[in-house]
DNA sequence: CTGAAATGTAACCATACTGGTTACATTCAA
DNA sequence: TTGAATGTAACCAGTATGGTTACATTTCAG
């Protein structure tokens, strides 16, 4: 319970906040469907904001908004708005303490690893935060 | 410095273990090499050990050596090996805390998060240590 | 057979990141 | 003006990781 589940939180938060024409979608009631702390929404919506994926209306009868429709931002998008550093990464040998092999390693390793997350990105970008709403919602017809 | 160089860590002793045949290569050496601790080593390769990619021989003139060419080892075993659980995590939401809306979105992000990774794992899938290998001696002839 | 060299593992510590919580200043609408 | 909402700082607890020491165990060399 210690790892990213910001992205998590966020997407769910984005998908919420795609109904903010139609309610008013606060943090407290994204943390009640996440299931944490009203605090730790408006921590990761702070970053969505500054990505410009969101607005948010301060005060009474605040709450958020899209500034694209769904179709058009994607779970990438999402990604790179609240996740910092890769998910592969290679230790910084202590400079000069390791051999120089080893550092030839490190650097080698580094581009098979970007070469590696990129094909998790590439789908990352496919995926429409409509298509997620749209699970959703299938499935809560069922 | 929290996160997951323990892939980073496997590989390249893995790509070190490679070459035990023509020499002895010891937790120590690998440790040099990497910059870190010869526990920290040995915890990794007992990893690659119980997954069948090495095996290691105790005792003075110890070492290790791998169970098949580096040509027939991916990438994607070690990262199997050595890692646990999702990369992209959906938090638990506390059961029954969460209203039922927010148990449906969590199961629908499982479902996305796991396309996503296994993009990531198939690239994995796709590299050979022998790659690894031959990309830092090429390195090292420059 | 003995000793040196190597592994396997437990134990402990420091560090770092995360998430939960409280608190409070600020903003905005009714 | 008041209440509702955000933004943010501050602090705590839990967890994972890596570094280190220590020690039992294994295995080969001589």
């Amino acid at each position: 319970m210690s790892v990213n589940t910001r992205f998590a939180v966020a997407v769910h938060s984005a998908g919420m906040i795609a109904f903010g024409e139609r309610m008013v979608v606060t943090s407290e009631n994204i943390a009640k469907s996440v299931g944490t702390n009203p605090v730790v929404v408006r921590r990761v919506c702070g970053m969505l904001v500054r990505a410009g994926l969101i607005t948010v209306r301060k005060g009474q009868n605040g709450g958020a908004l899209l500034t694209r429709p769904p179709s058009q931002i994607t779970l990438g998008e999402i990604y790179r708005a609240v996740e910092t550093g890769p998910a592969l990464q290679v230790p910084e040998s202590r400079e000069g303490c390791s051999c120089p092999v080893g550092k030839i390693v490190g650097g080698v390793l580094r581009k098979f690893f970007c070469r590696a997350e990129d094909g998790m990105l590439q789908r990352l970008d496919r995926m429409k935060l409509a298509d997620v709403i749209d699970a959703v919602l299938e499935e809560k017809q069922q």
